[in-house]
DNA sequence: CTCCTTAATAGTAATTGTTCCTAATAAATA
DNA sequence: TATTTATTAGGAACAATTACTATTAAGGAG
């Protein structure tokens, strides 16, 4: 059985979803990253956002506008992008249960699922 | 005011997203549309399917396994995408107005969204 | 129908996001 | 403390997409 091990730059990496908070692409990552640990690599980097994906750490929201974005909220909620600003905004609200209608309806073995809204902000429709 | 103009390449990229009828990519609307008509560019591919999707004659529904994938079917349904196999399942279910009291409730002027589940289609799942 | 404007094209180069590769490093266990 | 091997840095490779440029052709005006 291979071990998982503890990296600095894992936690490096983890940390930098957390603290930015704004569902930061794997590129925004390292840029936050290399001011703390500047041998650090890109590789690394998205290595470890892949890896922490796996195990549950951090969720990989989709691909927007040409790159792959992380959460580090893992709970169930859906987002918005703004096709003018290209920010990802949280949305907190509870749809009803039908995703286990959908399982067991279907017979699709759901891992995971993803709810995002596109369209303009507040801040840009004006 | 510019023009749209109707070319037989943005023809025979809508006609190839319609027949194909399997969310493909850009890849494959090039395959199939380079058979009928070899000296189409990649390139032409490509801009065709965003301005069609700009113009509402077709769907971007996200980026799944790196490429972009397109639905002929404009209405509202959401997808599974396999992972095991990359199919893209059209999954045809109401979800309650919820996205009516999102937009009223949140200021966002949402102009589209994209439900989409992962995990593993019946036939891989065994 | 013919001419004219310019949107759209073919072909290719360039760019971008991401993964792969290899020798060197450093966690974790014995 | 020594050993094993997961992980790293760095760069090359790759794949999807966009940008660029000269050429072509759609469609409106005359």
């Amino acid at each position: 059985m291979t071990v998982k091990r503890n990296t600095i730059q894992r936690q490096l990496v983890l940390d930098a979803v957390c603290e930015l908070a704004s569902h930061p692409t794997a590129e925004q990552v390292y840029e936050y990253v290399v001011d703390k640990h500047p041998s650090i690599s890109k590789a690394t980097v998205y290595r470890n956002l892949s890896m922490l994906s796996e195990y549950g750490e951090l969720l990989n929201i989709g691909s927007f506008h040409g790159s792959i974005h992380y959460d580090h909220n893992c709970s169930y909620h859906c987002h918005f992008i703004c096709e003018n600003c290209k920010q990802v905004f949280d949305i907190s609200t509870q749809l009803p249960n039908v995703f286990d209608d959908l399982r067991e309806m279907h017979g699709f073995e759901i891992k995971g699922h993803s709810l995002s809204f596109n369209g303009l902000c507040p801040n840009c429709s004006t």
